[in-house]
DNA sequence: AAGCAGTGACTACAAATGTAAACTTATAAA
DNA sequence: TTTATAAGTTTACATTTGTAGTCACTGCTT
């Protein structure tokens, strides 16, 4: 099963929240003035999203004098793996693949990264199928093929 | 520079593009059909659906007979990969690798989308970085290693 | 020719999102 | 203690998104 605290953060939001995550605790001055270049930002209209984020559970506030601070209720990684897993379900899953492969083609990785990534390549090879079906119809795949390959 | 026609589809509005690109063209009585248990949506919401991707230019409608049939106005690796790409660029880069790592594990990939991947990834291990660093604040981080890792 | 049934077009509407102004309150400084 | 001020809180408002009802039109059928 899934916890699935979903806990869907939005856009903007996700800008908060990778300064929350970074720094571990923020005041809305702080993010106002880490994102200042990068999304130009009224200071008021970050107040609005950290508001948002302590309403939906994904920053907590912690009175510090007359402000607070607000640090992450969850962590960076889950967040990004929950939000990974709601976009590949988007896809089709038979191009998956291949939206993988863009992927890590056009992203800088580190050699940990890479290391890791062939490693755990290497594994499911070894259980792989040869194709991954379509699962954008029902049932019997109508497309061109006719074979699931879409 | 990027052309960016971004179009962005909402996820719902995915759901209806996916039909279409795996058939090539739909009347919006298939993709009620065929989305039908998946999504449970009323005819008149996917009306409203194809109605919106044909006016943010996804869909093309061609007159057939009472109806229209409709046809992908953009190729859905190409959606999939600015989609990719939008979603990529909202994460830490510095854990994208450890995100993308977690969705190679989580999903099912074909033998060649594998091998694709393992080949690529071994040509980029030749000009990889020890370290991606964080992007999360402007230039110095000064998160607690101070050193770009986060 | 009249009518029915399937379609698209228009309208609706609440919730989420992006942005932000205005108001209020609680400190820190004077 | 008074006051200036930075924070938080409330209110605002246009868009987008999810869902869907309703109305009008157009071919196919009798």
């Amino acid at each position: 099963m899934e916890v699935s605290s979903a806990l869907n953060i939005s856009a903007a939001e996700w800008q908060v929240m990778r300064v929350a995550w970074t720094l571990g605790q923020v005041s809305s001055q702080t993010v106002s003035e880490v994102l200042a270049e990068k999304m130009a930002w009224k200071a008021a209209t970050v107040k609005t999203l950290v508001g948002r984020l302590v309403k939906k559970g994904a920053l907590t506030a912690t009175r510090d004098g007359k402000r607070y601070l607000y640090q992450p209720a969850i962590s960076e990684q889950q967040a990004m793996d929950t939000a990974s897993e709601v976009f590949i379900n988007q896809l089709c899953q038979h191009k998956v693949g291949k939206t993988l492969l863009k992927m890590v083609e056009e992203t800088t990785l580190s050699q940990t990264d890479i290391a890791d990534l062939i490693s755990t390549l290497q594994t499911k090879q070894k259980t792989a199928p040869e194709q991954v079906v379509c699962n954008c119809l029902p049932d019997n795949c109508q497309c061109a093929a006719g074979d699931g390959t879409c």
